[in-house]
DNA sequence: CCAAAATAGTTTGAATTTCAAACTATTTTA
DNA sequence: TAAAATAGTTTGAAATTCAAACTATTTTGG
């Protein structure tokens, strides 16, 4: 395809608008979504967290907080939430006792797994017709970003 | 390029992880950047809000909080701390006494300018090395997303 | 023309979320 | 082995949000 440097500029503009307002709109459907299903009890945030704390691999409360960027109060205050709605449980290490281990229960795996369904159903969705040389573009620009937020912060 | 079903579904899997987390990081940056700038007081929100308002629409309340869904008191909160800050104008609707349009002032259009520099820069470090046609598939894949979201919101 | 209904935005009071700082318990260091 | 460092919790205050009640203005229908 050929295209002048003006459909180009358009093209840009086009993508920095949509990116602007698109997460805000697929977080709050991720949420409602989620609250359709049996897991009526569960926020954006908490959905985030779940995510964070993963199927397997018993990350500890600072290391979580340090992902997401709370403060330990904050995780902490989180943590109790999800705890007392029964998506999580906190292990103490035995090695170092100072240390909390945090996993999901069986009804935080299930509620991980919907939520991944979900967010993979909308990546398919996004890539619907491209080719394998598309999806490799489609990654690379990620990597892009990431690397550019790297470096910025890093600055 | 020639890609296994394999290859491509360890893309979707890279994609569909990289996307839960690299708006976060995006947000934070953004409001990191900004407040490195002289516009010390700002936080992602109010940034989101200000591109919001815009340079030109003389939007309403009731306009932004719709687009935002925010409910309207939590939106008049915001104005109010945006309006002390400098950053926006209040100006009643002479046609129709009710209306509250809104506007940014000198400082807030520096600040929407800012901003939005800062995203195009990421949107163009993210599209480095891309031709024509990749961009195209880009936007195609943002529209996708939208679509999707439409589809699923009015479901 | 005017009373009732509708609309735009603000105020209010309660709930939730967040943070930093102080604190407790445990481990590491020197 | 006492002091320092580390992991996580508690605490108190500030900020954010919402729904519902409220004020001011305009539109509608008789």
């Amino acid at each position: 395809m050929n295209s002048t440097s003006d459909e180009i500029k358009d093209d840009y503009n086009f993508i920095s608008e949509a990116l602007i307002d698109i997460y805000d709109q697929i977080m709050r459907i991720e949420e409602s979504e989620i609250r359709k299903s049996r897991f009526k009890d569960i926020t954006a945030k908490e959905l985030h967290l779940i995510h964070t704390i993963g199927l397997h691999d018993r990350k500890t409360t600072s290391e979580v907080s340090r992902v997401l960027k709370l403060s330990k109060g904050t995780l902490t205050a989180n943590l109790n939430n999800l705890e007392k709605k029964g998506y999580i449980i906190r292990m103490i290490n035995q090695q170092d006792r100072r240390i909390i281990n945090l996993g999901l229960t069986s009804k935080g795996r299930l509620l991980y797994r919907a939520h991944y369904a979900f967010h993979r159903q909308l990546v398919e969705s996004c890539l619907k017709g491209f080719d394998g040389s598309d999806i490799r573009k489609m990654r690379q620009a990620l990597v892009n970003v990431e690397k550019f937020i790297d470096e910025v912060s890093s600055k």
